[in-house]
DNA sequence: AAAATTTGACCAAG
DNA sequence: CTTGGTCAAATTTT
């Protein structure tokens, strides 16, 4: 293999995968298109089984749900081989980490280093949002993910009018779920035709395993539209009949766009051709029918209220082109 | 009483 | 200094 560009940079690293890049990045594309499909199939037949009534509607939806978990898995999974194979040829493996509670300020702490003279970490507090992949999506119904989650915290970001919320799992501290999302309304609720829309990004893979847990799979509290910081709010505890080997009705995917996040700081423009290949990756596609999808998963229970949402146009959206 | 949310403070990154 | 992410005490809800 050669450098594909002869600079007067000497970087060994850049001679890397150009070609693995590019063919990961077309997997990953590939990957993205089935699960839209996926999705997109799903949600014409669900509705056809649900009329149709019988328990089969159930099955279906678990297996639906199954196999986009697993896809979903899989994109995040190429996405860190991704994401660690630009880390290695940047940077050394940092030394590992240590996590120091500060019992005075109650303040987690996190060092590196060996133990010495081992300071807090800068770069390693925030390390996780800004390096990890996120998947975006726009939805009307951010509460609707398949997962329990605690919220956190609250901020106001700037120049938005809705704040953002944060939330964890709800398993975080049993099971050591990493996983966590953000929320932010970022559309005003304009009645039936115009419903109020959400960001949410979701930063880690769950871990966790909610079968385990007695409270069993899939509770998902919601929030009172009007504002994020409605106390209380509906509980779907109905969803939370789920057995089968994906105990947990994973559509975390419910729509839209995916944005990797990933960031790569010391590759620059004059980085050759792997920007390319790497600014494919920032616009992946993978769910483009969220409302549908939405509506699609939950009304085995609560038909009413999701065939009304349904039935007030909300077609399949689709974000840009494939 | 236990669980969940709110809220202000702390801290890292830019 | 500003911004956004996280923590945990205080408060509210269940």
């Amino acid at each position: 293999m050669r450098h594909s560009k002869s600079s007067s940079s000497s970087s060994s690293t850049l001679v890397c995968d150009n070609d693995d890049r590019s063919s990961s990045a077309a997997v990953l594309r590939e990957m993205a298109r089935e699960q839209s499909l996926v999705t997109q199939l799903r949600a014409l037949v669900l509705p056809a089984l649900q009329l149709a009534g019988g328990e089969r509607a159930q099955v279906v939806a678990q297996m639906f749900d199954c196999i986009l978990d697993c896809s979903a898995k899989a994109i995040a999974e190429l996405k860190l081989l991704r994401l660690d194979r630009s880390r290695a040829d940047d940077a050394p493996p940092p030394p590992p980490a240590v996590v120091v509670v500060d019992d005075k300020r109650r303040v987690r702490k996190i060092f590196s280093g060996d133990g010495d003279n081992a300071k807090p970490n800068r770069q390693q507090r925030k390390r996780r949002r800004l390096a990890d992949d996120s998947v975006t999506l726009e939805t009307p119904v951010p509460h609707y993910d398949g997962h329990q989650w605690r919220k956190y915290g609250q901020k106001p970001i700037n120049n938005a009018t809705h704040p953002r919320s944060y939330y964890k799992c709800t398993y975080k501290q049993e099971q050591d779920c990493r996983a966590t999302k953000t929320v932010q309304q970022y559309r005003e609720d304009g009645g039936t035709d115009d419903p109020a829309m959400y960001t949410v990004v979701y930063y880690g893979q769950h871990t966790c395993n909610p079968a385990g847990n007695d409270a069993g799979a899939a509770v998902v509290k919601t929030e009172s539209t009007g504002g994020l910081s409605g106390g209380g709010g509906a509980d779907t505890d109905e969803l939370s009949r789920s057995d089968s080997q994906c105990s947990n009705i994973s559509v975390t995917c419910t729509s839209v766009v995916v944005h990797p996040h990933q960031r790569t700081p010391s590759i620059q423009s004059n980085n050759c051709e792997q920007l390319g290949t790497s600014s494919d990756l920032t616009n992946v596609e993978v769910n483009t029918y969220d409302q549908l999808y939405d509506v699609a998963t939950f009304s085995p229970f609560d038909l009413d209220t999701d065939w009304a949402i349904d039935a007030h146009g909300h077609g399949l959206l689709k974000y840009g082109d494939w």
